[in-house]
DNA sequence: CTGTTAGCGCATTCAA
DNA sequence: TTGAATGCGCTAACAG
């Protein structure tokens, strides 16, 4: 049985008190005294209890981010790890810890209803009202990432449907007209399904607008298909294999994942298709290794790190009870070798 | 100010037992009361505060994972994120939460102390005795990964010794003689010090083995060197900068951490040279883009995920009190096309 | 099936 | 500088 503060207090002839000073504030308390309660404490191995400290306090030191899916999932996408960097940023820089949150067993209320944290970051999910409706009850603030404006709610983002739109216009451009797009899977998690991501319905949006103004339109009588994947390499290669088999065979690929192309790349090869000679394909993220691929992955570079770090400093604040407000971060298109001229049949 | 379990009990005539019996084992009363309760819990917005809970039930349902580094640098090792993956299938599985763990400002000591966990898993670091101390104090359990074997600690790991024997053996096997050998920093953690990675030992004796059976060694006169870096892909570019520029360059350049290769590859590519024909480079881990980097990555595969995997169900069966034992894990040698014959000048 | 009564371990205000 | 008392919010024996 381990001690707590009353066994060092008795053993040391003081009151609690004395005994919590030592640990918390020294110097309110004779040098004397300190060194003698600290000698105690070592000779009974006592050390203060977090959860104890925790109550009492009210503030737990660390923050939640709350995953769209398992984390086994989740970080096949190097993508997340970005994010999570610039979270770990600020909260190494706070003095925090970070409490990896996913839906357990499917249940995301009891995740939320039980983790011991500060405030949440929720990644990829726009909130639903159910969900919206405990982080208000628990008073527990909240930022989310990628998870579209609403009001009321504080949002790290990008213009998702100006770069989708930026980025289908330049494949356009490479005289594309058959374009196989790999969508994300969208996220819906809550027991009633209220919760989902406007990330793909923007992007989507986006794609659109740049397709109209040239005549086109996704749709299967068309050239232009949507698929819906994972994110992850598999499941690109698993589409890829799936799209490369169709009579009509796109000249261009576009994932809207990195790591996808990872696995379209490998299924290419395996075809005997070069890129972009045969086949262009294009991503979206800019993960570390997207440069280093052969050849280059074009794809749109988004901020992970900087979202993250953003998210995080925003959570900080608003548990510090300052004010705060949604921020939109800035794309880039990353025009690589990967993407190149439609072949002329 | 937020409701708690008093003020639902007093609006519904009830105890705080019956209250708290509707919400974790509503079983134990009368579903009239059960539903009673429910609706005004409901109304006044209540749900049962997780920290004191924790603190009546003294079990958080969270695990931590400690860190060598910050957050922040060491996810740039994409390796680190399949031991996540792992973990975070186990916990997933088992209802649990992953906490983050990294040196707050250096002072690992506090952070342990702080850390609100059931049990920790470490990473890449054997726990010094102060740690150990205090893992004891709090009567932690703990398991670490790659953390070398000492006695009375449950490890999960792979036989450095044995696997980079063999990894030189087939590096010396392709003719190379001029060697340039980018280990990882040593760890070095806790305000006395006292925190180590014992691995690198571990695999320079390994390298040391195979080389002294051909007569070779390790020394700035031989052409065998050896380079301090980090895990990742900047350490690997300017260490494979400062490398290329020496007069006797090296034929082969082995990374510890396959991260650092992509950094190799591209100073090689700057500099003109081809891979593996002109220079052969090896990584260690076989992070999953290994294979698909350009040319493939030879790599020894180290499986992280199950790593990650083991030591969490290990963690978890300390924390229910039964029994552990370190694990030892396979590896295999992954010979891809990176790995080439010395070339004869 | 429900209420009473203790804790859980610590922080902190207010006196002394 | 130190101590007594109170509160943090909840769980769980135990009794009825």
């Amino acid at each position: 049985m381990r001690a707590t503060i009353n066994d060092i207090a008795r053993r040391a002839g003081v009151s609690k008190t004395t005994v919590s000073f030592a640990f918390n504030n020294p110097s309110k308390i004779s040098e004397e005294t300190f060194t003698r309660i600290m000698e105690i404490a070592r000779e009974l191995g006592y050390v203060p209890d977090p959860v104890a400290r925790t109550l009492a306090m009210k503030q737990t030191g660390s923050i939640g981010l709350l995953l769209p899916q398992s984390i086994q999932e989740v970080f096949l996408n190097p993508y997340i790890a970005e994010v999570m960097r610039g979270i770990g940023f600020v909260c190494d820089q706070e003095g925090l810890s970070l409490s990896v949150l996913s839906p357990l067993k499917g249940v995301l209320t009891q995740t939320i209803r039980n983790a011991a944290v500060d405030g949440i970051i929720t990644l990829g999910i726009g909130p639903g009202m159910s969900v919206l409706e405990l982080f208000h009850q628990r008073g527990l603030p909240f930022v989310t990432i990628d998870g579209g404006n609403a009001e009321g709610i504080v949002n790290v983002g990008i213009d998702e449907q100006a770069c989708s739109e930026r980025l289908m216009e330049s494949i356009i451009a490479h005289g594309h007209r058959d374009i196989a797009i790999f969508m994300l899977r969208n996220v819906t998690l809550s027991d009633n399904g209220d919760h989902f991501s406007l990330t793909n319905d923007n992007r989507l949006t986006g794609f659109n607008r740049a397709l109209q103004r040239h005549g086109l339109s996704i749709g299967s009588h068309t050239g232009i298909r949507v698929y819906h994947t994972e994110a992850t390499l598999r499941s690109g290669r698993e589409t890829a294999r799936e799209v490369l088999a169709e009579k009509r065979r796109p000249t261009a690929i576009l994932c809207l994942a990195d790591i996808q192309a990872v696995g379209v790349y490998e299924e290419c090869k395996i075809e005997g298709l070069s890129i972009p000679r045969d086949i262009s394909v294009i991503g979206f993220d800019d993960i570390p290794l997207a440069p280093f691929l052969s050849p280059p992955l074009a794809t749109v570079h988004q901020p992970g790190y900087h979202k993250g770090e953003a998210a995080a400093k925003l959570l900080t604040s608003m548990i510090n009870k300052q004010s705060a407000a949604s921020v939109v971060l800035e794309t880039e298109m990353m025009i690589r070798e990967s993407l190149g001229p439609a072949l002329r049949p």
